[in-house]
DNA sequence: ATGGATCACTAGACAGTGTCAAGTTAAGAA
DNA sequence: TTCTTAACTTGACACTGTCTAGTGATCCAT
């Protein structure tokens, strides 16, 4: 099944899209530049992504899908539920810092409206569903009877680390190399792993 | 000491800039849309801020300085460590869901250049950094011993917690009322605390 | 095969934006 | 009185997203 010249098209700009923000950030996405490095005219892109939000649209169903991908590799072969919730919250971290972007377009409410593009957001949250139902199992067949607090902590605490990492904000605590922040980040996973099973074992 | 007119102006200008983004967002927010409704020319602003940034860079200021003074209300009176280190976190929701706006812009890197602007970060920064000791001096009185590891562990929790929340991430778990949300929110803190007893218990 | 519809795209225009440059007006200092 | 500076206004420029109106090509039913 090779691919048609439209959706060549799509993927060149999609493709120069994500340059784009590489280069610029977010705000720096102009569908007339992503246009003029795709070649075409500036009114193609919208032939197939309808608007701006579209793209970026586009770029959220990516990322949930590469998410849910990064989480269920991350957790197989893994039988401690406990491990397998540390592992998950890496794999969601380290997604992080390698999809900055992605990262945040999948998780703030303002660029992408959920109501539209419900079918791109619906594949992608499907995926994601699974991944949270494994944190809340992990977390459920850890400590034996909390059942949704633990989950939301868990989640919370890996996407709060995520955030401040990809935000520079643990620069201050931890300096500026990248894998030094990475190291405190799988840091705080594993203090909160410890904590778990302490919990776990007094109870 | 009163206001001169000049700051009136400023004020007027920061004023409708935070009415404008309560509206449409934060990207609504328009030099001279809110020169329009301060009833100013569409260059007034410059002269006061600078910069579209420079706005920005205000309201983030006032952000860190209510922050900081939201933890330090929450946290006084209160001597135990651990329970301190929940009330701090529980400011820090609070604030969060109160100015959502002030949030994002405080701890998002691509709005306000750090570099730049740097007086007024350093002003609210300070005062956030006796926030963050604050949480790392009792997470240590807490636990005993794990220095940093905690302390960022506890920013992560709190800070994920209220950037879901904010973002509307909760709605599928808790329903649409903010105050369930808010509640859920509140009993993921209460988790951590009593994990963190529990693993104090045990060493 | 052929007429009509649909697809993939181009070209032009419009309102709105941030910001540079140049003027204006008023107040205060020398 | 003249000079300087602050606090504006006005006008322009390049750029943005998006609406409208085209233009060939391709496909499909007759």
């Amino acid at each position: 099944m090779t691919m048609k010249p439209a959706d060549d098209l799509r993927r060149s700009v999609l493709d120069a899209s994500l340059a784009l923000i590489a280069e610029r950030g977010l705000a720096g996405l102009s569908m007339r530049e992503a246009a003029r490095r795709a070649g075409v005219s500036h009114q193609a892109p919208y032939h197939h992504f309808g608007d701006r939000e579209g793209i970026l649209a586009a770029i959220v169903g990516e990322g949930f899908v590469e998410l849910a991908a990064d989480c269920r590799a991350a957790i197989e072969g893994i039988d401690d539920p406990i491990a397998r919730l540390e592992a998950c919250g890496q794999a969601y971290i380290r997604f992080a810092m390698r999809r900055p972007a992605h990262f945040k377009l999948m998780f703030r409410s303002e660029h992408v409206s959920a109501p539209r593009h419900d079918e791109i957001m619906a594949k992608g949250e499907s995926a994601f569903d699974l991944l949270i139902r494994t944190a809340h199992d992990a977390a459920v067949g850890g400590i034996g009877e909390a059942d949704d607090a633990l989950a939301i902590t868990s989640w919370g605490l890996a996407h709060g680390i995520a955030t401040l990492l990809i935000e520079g904000k643990l620069e201050k605590k931890c300096g500026d190399d990248p894998r030094a922040q990475l190291a405190a980040a799988m840091q705080a996973l594993s203090t909160f792993s410890a904590m778990q099973r302490a919990a776990r074992k007094k109870v």
